[in-house]
DNA sequence: GCCAACGTTGGC
DNA sequence: GCCAACGTTGGC
């Protein structure tokens, strides 16, 4: 993955028994639409701060080894998510207007599988003591990453072993 | 299954 | 605007 300035960086969680990543890059083209974000925050950084091209740490959580397991990219500028509408998602939501969505999303498309980099490592790890995903009581499933923590684990930890 | 931590809702 | 109640997240 080539990297320019103006690039930024994200963690995006998502259940693997929903879409891992050996899911993501099962899809054509390697593409999966982030549906599901009910949460404002994380909302808010799909619809106002992605941009295409920005980095993705593809993380597993609520699973039995959680951790970071691929890299992915932001392929698509925010759009509705398709299923605020569908009655028959649990993702429904009908306060959302159609004429003015509560719920945006963007596609992400899977670059590679990694080894997974499983969060007691990442705790351990100095140079990443100010992620927010380590942060104590943090829920947001989409997180900011800096560019030197996305360098430490994309450059340093992912060749590790 | 437990539970801490957090976000949202809604009565007032 | 306050805040108690409730629901959700997510690691363990």
């Amino acid at each position: 993955m080539s990297m320019n300035m103006t690039m930024q960086f994200w963690l995006m969680k998502s259940e693997p028994a929903e879409v891992s990543i050996d899911d993501a890059l099962a899809e054509p083209d390697a593409t999966v639409a982030w549906t599901g974000v009910r949460n404002y925050q994380a909302r808010n950084f799909m619809r106002d701060a992605m941009r295409i091209g920005d980095g993705v740490l593809f993380y597993h959580s609520s699973c039995a080894e959680p951790g970071i397991a691929g890299l992915a990219e932001v392929c698509s500028t925010a759009y509705p998510d398709p299923t605020q509408f569908d009655a028959a998602s649990p993702y429904h939501d009908d306060k959302s207007d159609p004429a003015a969505p509560r719920w945006m999303l963007v596609d992400v498309r899977a670059m590679q599988k990694t080894r997974l980099i499983a969060l007691p490592e990442l705790r351990a790890e100095p140079a990443l003591a100010d992620m927010l995903l380590l942060k104590k009581g943090n829920r947001l499933s989409i997180t900011p990453v800096s560019a030197a923590e996305w360098r430490h684990i994309t450059e340093k930890l992912i060749n590790k072993k």
